[in-house]
DNA sequence: AGCACGCCGACT
DNA sequence: GTCGGCGTGCTC
């Protein structure tokens, strides 16, 4: 008897060889112990036991069995197929995201640790059981729920007379309409007819605030699932969810899709367009949003996305009346939408009268909020002091050595960092080209417009919230609290103030620079600098005072900034549908970005043409490039990129068939050794 | 992915 | 004369 093996590593699976005394106990979805190479120990996942002996390998058998009962249920095996054939990627990937960090690979001493205390309690324990913890309220609890304004009533029941034709349903509500509220409703309703809920929610948004809003009406019905979560507080909400008496309401973020479900019934994504509910790096390179949709719909679940700013994917469903559509213009207590004022920063160039990044326009409302002791937001989505350092006498520009970028200027650290690899160097005495000594910045990041304030308002305090300054834990929470507390006037930062709390103090919002946005190249460019000012934008204002943004920009009579002042969906996603028609991209075509890399870059050239035509024999002109990324090099693999534009009625299985058959010939070659190919699947 | 094997520089 | 640098090859 033989079983393959999924293990956490970029493979399907291995065939191993089931020893007579573990026959009756090596079952598909059991975790076993097995060996691979010279000396490595894994923890796999049994796929399937069969008694065909793979040919021309030698064969190890199983060294342990872990679990009397499988710890992946079929649904969840059929899910993570799903994922590694959308998403064309080994299962062992995909394992490796779908199940808590307790079973990493172990070494010998942690094998026999983990033996031994098996019988007791250990960390990697799986076995099921029902958890001590007793009186548990299944339904929600003793708390009424808050009653709902005429105009949540109107949503609420638009929601249910959706569901009953429409299987995804998108609530479009703009900021502080009361979404949160239309969903703890409809959670409740869930709950009661005795289905799970999966309420996902972007990283970042997970805080303890909205944990504990949840709490006070959920109670112990409430699992949350994190993952800056330890793995042994991960394994026990797994092993929970596994157990007869599961939560009944899962909060969590993108991982949290590969818990085991029993009888989910609703699955909410809020902030449905987050572009961090899809993962680059690593593989699975999965969209938790549609991959949340997916899951729903194997359990015949409804799905709700919630945003003020639909993705247009999402939205472009919802116009083509295949999801519901539900409305929510009102603001909660009529709170009135933000003034926004467009500053034209090229005029103001000319006159010469910016300073530093800061129109007079800026100062004067800063000025002004300051006096009135109300607080401030600006937004520069840019971290670090400058973009990049370049020698005043000959244009020097140093480069991160392992990447193809220039490298950013951290002033407080003294430093010049890469934004990619992390690579960091001092900055020069002398330029290595000429033996000049002088330098000047070129860009704006966040850590200059913290000098620029300082030398502009003396008197005001700032906090500065950015990749730099929330690197360890909890550093993130205190600089919202420390904010929110008013123990400073002025929040400066990244797209991260974007995101999170509301400010009761705030009533400017300034965008320093929209353009550096807008001009990305990337055809979602609009879509997102739309997003995410509509986002910053909503920071402003407080209980009964309409907030005031004042945007600066060198494009001020441009579409897509009136577009933006006057908060119009519509057009902007008109507009911009009518290029992405024309142009073949999502949503009206599928996206396919296929990676090669390798340490030379001749030989890769060669290796990307040879891959392409190959592509093109097959799918003719929806194959584009090889191109060169923006960033070509990381950690010194070269890197091409081969885009494919696939029709939406293209078969997915046909598609992802003829590309592993296509990799399989390229990485044959015998000139493609240490070629590596990998696939990003609907790239953002 | 991770880890052993392998061939070239600065040390006791 | 050895320790160790990370290039490259393989894992049932």
């Amino acid at each position: 008897m033989f079983a393959d093996i999924t293990l956490p590593i970029p493979f399907d699976s291995f065939t191993y060889l089931v020893p007579s005394d573990m026959e009756s106990r090596v079952m598909r979805g059991c975790r076993v112990v097995v060996s691979l190479g010279k000396n490595k120990i894994y923890t796999g996942v049994v796929l399937r036991t069969h008694d065909k002996a793979p040919e021309g390998v030698e064969i190890k058998p199983i060294l342990e069995v872990l679990d009397e009962h499988p710890v992946v249920n079929e649904q969840q095996f059929a899910f993570w197929q799903w994922i590694a054939n959308y998403y064309l990627c080994p299962l062992g990937d995909v394992m490796k995201a779908g199940l808590p960090g307790a079973m990493k690979p172990k070494d010998e001493k942690a094998l026999k640790e983990s033996s031994r205390k098996r019988k007791g309690k250990g960390a990697g324990d799986m076995e099921q059981e029902d958890t001590p913890s007793s009186n548990i309220s299944l339904a929600s609890s003793s708390l009424p729920l808050a009653p709902f304004s005429p105009a949540q009533q109107t949503a609420m029941n638009s929601i249910e007379e959706a569901f009953l034709t429409k299987n995804v349903t998108l609530l479009h509500g703009v900021t502080s309409s009361g979404k949160t509220e239309i969903y703890i409703h409809l959670i409740d309703k869930y709950l009661r007819q005795g289905k799970q809920v999966l309420y996902l929610l972007p990283e970042i948004a997970l805080t303890t605030q909205i944990t504990e809003r949840l709490r006070r009406v959920f109670g112990d019905s409430m699992g949350v699932y994190h993952s800056k979560f330890t793995d042994a507080q991960r394994l026990d909400v797994y092993k929970r969810q596994a157990s007869s008496l599961p939560y009944q309401l899962i909060l969590g973020v993108r991982s949290s899709i590969f818990l085991p479900f029993q009888n989910l019934g609703l699955v909410i994504v809020d902030e449905e367009h987050e572009q961090s509910y899809k993962q680059q790096e690593p593989a699975p390179r999965y969209h938790a949003r549609n991959a949340g949709i997916m899951l729903a719909h194997m359990f015949k679940a409804k799905t709700l996305l919630g945003t003020a700013t639909p993705s247009f994917e999402v939205y472009h469903l919802a116009h083509k009346n295949r999801y519901g559509y539900v409305r929510l213009t009102q603001r909660f207590r009529d709170m009135q939408l933000p003034t926004i004022e467009v500053v034209d920063t090229k005029e103001a160039k000319r006159k010469k009268q910016m300073k530093g990044a800061f129109s007079p326009r800026l100062i004067e409302a800063m000025k002004e909020a300051l006096e009135r002791k109300e607080q401030i937001i600006l937004f520069q989505n840019r971290r670090g002091f400058s973009s990049f350092i370049e020698c005043k006498t000959c244009g020097w520009v140093p480069r991160c050595p392992h990447c193809d970028v220039t490298l950013t200027l951290h002033k407080k650290t003294s430093t010049l960092t890469c934004h990619y690899c992390g690579y960091t160097a001092h900055i020069p005495e002398r330029c290595p080209a000429c033996e000049e000594n002088k330098f000047m910045d070129i860009g704006t990041g966040t850590e200059k417009i913290e000098e620029q304030i300082a030398q502009i308002f003396p008197e005001a305090t700032t906090l500065r919230m950015d990749l730099d300054t929330t690197k360890t834990r909890g550093q993130y929470e205190r600089i919202i609290n420390d904010f929110s507390t008013h123990q400073a006037d002025i929040l400066i930062g990244t797209q991260m103030v974007t995101k999170g709390l509301d400010f009761d103090h705030v009533s400017v919002v300034g965008i320093l620079d929209a353009d550096t946005m807008l001009n990305l190249p990337d055809f979602r460019s609009y879509e997102r600098t739309f997003q995410t000012l509509s986002q910053v934008a909503g920071r402003a204002g407080r209980n009964n005072t309409a907030g005031l943004v004042i945007l600066q920009t060198r494009s001020a009579d441009s579409d897509i900034i009136r577009q933006i002042t006057q908060n119009d969906y519509w057009q902007m996603f008109y507009a911009q549908m009518t290029e992405r028609q024309l142009f073949h991209y999502p949503p009206f075509r599928r996206l396919i970005y296929v990676y090669l890399r390798h340490k030379d870059d001749h030989l890769l050239e060669h290796l990307a043409d040879e891959m392409a035509q190959r592509l093109r024999a097959v799918f003719g002109d929806r194959v584009l490039g090889p191109d060169r990324p923006p960033i070509a090099r990381i950690q010194s693999l070269y890197i091409r990129k081969i885009m494919l534009k696939m029709e939406l009625q293209a078969s997915a299985d046909k598609v992802r068939q003829t590309l592993i058959a296509i990799q399989q010939q390229m990485l044959s070659l015998p000139i493609a050794k240490n070629l590596n190919i990998y696939y990003d699947v609907d790239p953002l």
